[in-house]
DNA sequence: CTTGACCCTCACGCCACGTCAGGCGTCACA
DNA sequence: TGTGACGCCTGACGTGGCGTGAGGGTCAAG
């Protein structure tokens, strides 16, 4: 003989499901003390563990209740019921890839984290660029692109990758087919390279362009960047780059 | 400029839904026609998606709000709600093995099907019991093993089974040992096989014991099957029996 | 005899709509 | 210029499975 408490307790149930049942006739409690308080027998509340149980199951107390009083349709019940919750699963598989499928395009949409951006341009990359904030931060071209690139997602950071991978792609033809920096294929790569900058980090017009090529050249850690994809390509590139803005002045 | 029911169509939701989406200002139409029709425009529509998705996905309308509200956090909410809906997912998973349990419990309750008796028996087992009716079908004894047996579950019909198998078993022990019918160790074997029948399939004192084991000398289909196991089983059974008659008389 | 934990019975609240009822608006067709 | 079949509106109540009080009685320990 237990009370509401203990059955509650023992069940993992509320008190007030215990009066819910009790209300709607789907498991009174056989008995009632003097003062009252409900009841429950071992009987009760092996039936309460079948109720709770097919609770769990999804059914309705409704469902519950013409299950309990009609216990040869169990199987039949129990059949439907796992048809039920499979399709369920399915559903919720399905979410989950819809989800995952949110997540990517929402992760596209937010700003590429260090760990991200490690993962596509090397070890090197946070250092090399607390190194440029040191030597240029004050100068409106690196407030400008930090600016933009602040915002930049993952995609960005791989079109990023992508441009400057094309871009010297095309110096290595250029260079490897024996084409002078003053050719048009080097030029040509050095407009790509102009407006790759100018698109995706700062304003960079051909002047502004002349300086960072010679950057190239005078500051050792961007020569030896270069130098280290093809000896001379710093050099290569800078002549290249004054003879695009040279073509564009004319 | 769509209408609630268009709205309503491409999307899958009710009316109602529209209306009740208005009502808490989730989502009103950005346009009412002269007579008060609600308009949804492309943007509303978008918009009313995104609900969709994240109604889908398990979020409460209050939830969707803020989600809707304050976009920064929504990377933030779906991981969540992935968590959440893989959680269920799990949960899911335990509730069909626990169904499946419960299944396979109560289909150990339900009277075995033919399928599941050829199953443990082998072919011929329908025919012969067909046979049998034939023969025994008026007989009391038969009408009452029929009963029971008719209630069987296929864990019943399996300890049938083991029990048949081990009464054998025992008899060829006596018969490998070159003990006589009437020796301890075939009589304490026919007195197995008595208490077999008359737990499983119908009352069955020494008496109708006797008449069992004559028949199965006098009818070749019992004499057949027996001497399949051991050539004059037959006989050395039906002996068995009447040399434990014997010793239960006395 | 008090105290605090438990029990009782109403009775209203919640969420996300479903489901009428009663009354306009709209559109194609006669 | 009707006319009938839809579609739309608002308002209001219903649903399931309890949660959450309010207001009061009961019980065992100290």
């Amino acid at each position: 003989m237990l009370t509401v408490g203990q059955v509650a307790e023992q069940l993992g149930i509320t008190v007030r499901t215990l009066h819910h049942y009790d209300e709607i006739g789907l498991l009174r409690p056989s008995e009632r003390s003097a003062s009252g308080y409900r009841l429950y027998t071992d009987a009760d509340v092996t039936r309460l563990q079948h109720v709770v149980v097919y609770r769990r199951l999804g059914f309705t107390l409704e469902d519950v209740a013409l299950l309990l009083q009609d216990p040869q349709s169990v199987v039949e019940h129990l059949r439907r019921q796992r048809a039920v919750v499979a399709h369920r699963l399915e559903e919720l598989q399905d979410l989950v890839t819809a989800i995952d499928r949110a997540l990517e395009r929402e992760m596209d949409n937010q700003p590429a984290t260090p760990e991200e951006l490690k993962e596509l341009f090397g070890e090197g990359f946070n250092d090399s660029q607390a190194e440029a904030e040191d030597r240029w931060g004050d100068t409106d071209a690196w407030k400008q692109s930090r600016q933009r690139t602040a915002g930049f997602t993952k995609q960005d950071w791989e079109r990023v990758k992508e441009e400057s991978d094309s871009i010297h792609a095309a110096f290595f033809a250029a260079i490897d087919a024996g084409e002078p920096p003053t050719s048009r294929a080097a030029m040509d790569a050095a407009e790509l390279h102009r407006r790759h900058i100018d698109e995706r980090f700062y304003d960079c017009p051909p002047e502004v362009h002349r300086g960072l090529g010679d950057l190239y050249v005078s500051d050792p850690r961007f020569t030896a960047t270069y130098d280290e994809l093809r000896p001379g390509m710093a050099y290569y590139v800078r002549d290249a780059i004054h003879a695009n803005a040279d073509r564009q002045d004319s």
